[in-house]
RNA sequence: GGCCCCAUCGUCUAGAGGCCCAGGACACGGCCCUCUCAAGGCUGAAACACGGGUUCGAAUCCCGUUGGGGCCA
C-alpha cells in the first residue's frame, strides 16, 4: 500500500479543482486550486475545472463567472473545463444515474426506504449507546427496487487513505455507515457525484481541503465497488481566521476579488497562497516559474495556517517595489477611475509617475491615495502645516521661487535641485525649509515623493499655477 | 457526542535524533541614511503546549493529557 512512486515528469497526471458556485472564489478554494494548478503544471499534467452545481438554489451564472475571473486573474489557466459543455454536474446526471444502477445490478448497492422517524430512533440509540450513528442495514436484504440507493459496507474491516500530505488515515468500517448515492427523489448526492466525477474524468489526484477528509474513506469504497482504481489524495489544511477557526466573512475580506479591488497584486497574492502551508527553506518570493520548479504537494503543511493580511499587503508592496512603471501605469487605471480622478492618456508619463509612487504603499488603492496630486490640485492644505509654513516669510519665499521657476532654462530634477540649493543659499536656509513650503503648495501635504521630482512630472506650467494658487491663498486670509 | 486531523516566536514558517541554549520572513522597538513620506542598512525583544517514555543524546520517535479545527449528527 504505499503511494506510487512520484517522478517529475508524471505527464499522464490529472488532477482538478471543483468549486460549488454559491458565491465568490474564497481564498481557501484559491489556494486549493493553486496547488492542484502547479501540482499539474509541475508534472506536465492536465487541471481540470469543473463546477459542482448540483445544489440548485445557491448556485448562479453570476457566480461561475465570478470564479472563471478570479482564477484567471491569478493566472491559473485550465486544460479542461468550462466553456466547454460537460464540465458542470448538472449536464452529468444521466453518468450519476447509469453508474447507480450499475451499483445495484453488481449487488453493491440497494435501496432503502426507511422513514426518517426510523432513521431518527436508530440515531438516538446510537447516542445513547456513545457510539458513532450508523445505518443499521434493516434494508440490505428487502430486495426493494425504489426508495434511497444506499451502498453496502463490509461490516468488518478498515480502509486506509494513503494521503500524500498526512501519510495513512484509517478509518474502521463499523464506523461508517451504508451511506446514501441516491436520494429517494433521485438526486444524487455530494459525495457520490464526486466520484462519478472523478473516475469519468479519469482524475489521478485528489487534492482538496481537510474538511473532505472524512468522507474519503466512503468514497474510496464506492470506487472500490465499482471496480475502479482509487486515486492519490492530498488533503490541504484549511486557512484560518485570526481566532482559528475556519476563514470565513465575519473575519473580514475573504474572496479573491475583494483583495484585486483592495488593489493587491495578482502575484501578490498567488505568491502569498503559496507560501501558506507551503515552503521552500527560508525564500519568501517565487516567480510562477519558481513555483512550478520547486513546488511539491508532499511539502505541504498539514497543519491549518491563519490568514494574515498585513503580510498580504507586505508582498503586494514588494512585488509593486519590482514592478515596471509602464506595468503600474495599465494595474493603476481603473483604480484611478475609481477614486473619481483623471485617467491620463499619457501613459509613459503615468509609467514615470508610478515609478515615484510604487514603494510607498502596500496596495494600487494605497498608491492612488499618497499619488492623487498628480492627477488633481490640491483642495485644501493640511492645517498645522499651512500654520507653519504659509507665513508672511513664506508669500515671499513663494514668490522668490516663482519668479526662479519661471526663467529657469531646464525643468528637471537635477536642474531644480540645483536652482533651490542656490535659492536655499542666498536665503540662509536649509533646503527642507523651502522644500516643504513647496510640498505644500504643490500637494496640499508634506508627505510626497522626493519634490524635485514631482515638480519636474508636473512640468512648469502646472507647478507655477500651483505655487500661484498657494499664494494667492496666503494673501487672501 | 462519535470519528478524523493538527500543535516551533503574536503570525507564516525552517527544522526529517547530535549542525539548534532553535534559523528566516511579516509585524513591533532602537539606531543610521534623508528635502518630507516611504524605501533601504544595522540592531533588539520574541517560540519547540504539557507530562511520561525510547536513546549516550529529542523540537525531531512513541504514548498520554490539554488545547484548536473538521466531518457526521
Amino acid at each position: 500500500m504505499s503511494p506510487r512512486p512520484e517522478t517529475a515528469a508524471n505527464t499522464s497526471a490529472r488532477v482538478r479543482f471543483a468549486p460549488s458556485p454559491t458565491g465568490h472564489l474564497h481564498v481557501g478554494g484559491a489556494r486549493t486550486a493553486l496547488f492542484n494548478w502547479l501540482y499539474a503544471r509541475h508534472h506536465g499534467g492536465a487541471f481540470i475545472l469543473r463546477i459542482e452545481d448540483t445544489d440548485r438554489s445557491r448556485s448562479t451564472e453570476e457566480n461561475i463567472h465570478s470564479i472563471v475571473e478570479a482564477l484567471t486573474w491569478l493566472g491559473l489557466d485550465w486544460d479542461e473545463g468550462p466553456p466547454t459543455p460537460g464540465y458542470r454536474q448538472t449536464e452529468r446526471m444521466e453518468l450519476y444515474h447509469e453508474h447507480a444502477l450499475r451499483l445495484v445490478t453488481m449487488g453493491r448497492a440497494y435501496y432503502c426506504d426507511c422513514s426518517a422517524e426510523t432513521l431518527d430512533a436508530e440515531r438516538k440509540a446510537a447516542q445513547a449507546r456513545v457510539e458513532t450513528f450508523r445505518y443499521s442495514g434493516r434494508c440490505r436484504e428487502r430486495g426493494l427496487i425504489a426508495g434511497a440507493l444506499r451502498l453496502r459496507i463490509p461490516d468488518e474491516g478498515a480502509t486506509v487513505v494513503n494521503d500524500l500530505i498526512h501519510g495513512p488515515v484509517t478509518f474502521e468500517h463499523r464506523q461508517l455507515d451504508d451511506w446514501i448515492l441516491v436520494r429517494t427523489d433521485g438526486t444524487p448526492t455530494y459525495n457520490f457525484c464526486v466520484v462519478v466525477d472523478d473516475v469519468t474524468m479519469r482524475i489521478t489526484h485528489v487534492i482538496r481541503g481537510n474538511d473532505h477528509l472524512s468522507n474519503t474513506p466512503k468514497q474510496i469504497l464506492c470506487y472500490e465497488a465499482l471496480g475502479y482504481a482509487v486515486p492519490e489524495f492530498a488533503h490541504v489544511s484549511m486557512i484560518l481566521g485570526a481566532d482559528r477557526s475556519r476563514l470565513s466573512k465575519r473575519h473580514g475580506a475573504t474572496s479573491v476579488q475583494a483583495f484585486r479591488d483592495a488593489g493587491i497584486l495578482p502575484e501578490a497574492m498567488a505568491n502569498y497562497l503559496a507560501r501558506l502551508g507551503w515552503s521552500h527553506g527560508d525564500q519568501e518570493m517565487f516567480s510562477r516559474g519558481e513555483l512550478i520548479e520547486l513546488f511539491d504537494i508532499k511539502d505541504v503543511a498539514s497543519s491549518g495556517a491563519i490568514f494574515d493580511l498585513v503580510k498580504l499587503e507586505w508582498l503586494s508592496q514588494e512585488y509593486m517595489k519590482r514592478s515596471a512603471g509602464a506595468r503600474l501605469a495599465e494595474l493603476v487605471r481603473p483604480f484611478l477611475a475609481g477614486a473619481g480622478l483623471p485617467v491620463p492618456a499619457d501613459m509613459p508619463w503615468l509609467a514615470r509617475v508610478m515609478e515615484t509612487l510604487r514603494e510607498r504603499g502596500k496596495t494600487l488603492v494605497e498608491i492612488v491615495e499618497v499619488g492623487r496630486f498628480y492627477f488633481a490640485r490640491p483642495s485644501a492644505y493640511e492645517p498645522k502645516a499651512a500654520q507653519k509654513f504659509f507665513t508672511r516669510e513664506g508669500t515671499a519665499r513663494l514668490a522668490a521661487l516663482i519668479e526662479r521657476l519661471e526663467t529657469v532654462p531646464e525643468f528637471t530634477p537635477s536642474a531644480l535641485e540645483k536652482l533651490y540649493r542656490e535659492l536655499t543659499a542666498t536665503l540662509g536656509l536649509k533646503l527642507v525649509d523651502l522644500a516643504q513650503l513647496t510640498r505644500l503648495a504643490v500637494t496640499g501635504t508634506t508627505a510626497s515623493p522626493p519634490i524635485f521630482e514631482v515638480l519636474a512630472l508636473l512640468g512648469r506650467d502646472e507647478t507655477l499655477a500651483r505655487l500661484r494658487a498657494a499664494r494667492a491663498h496666503v494673501e487672501a486670509a
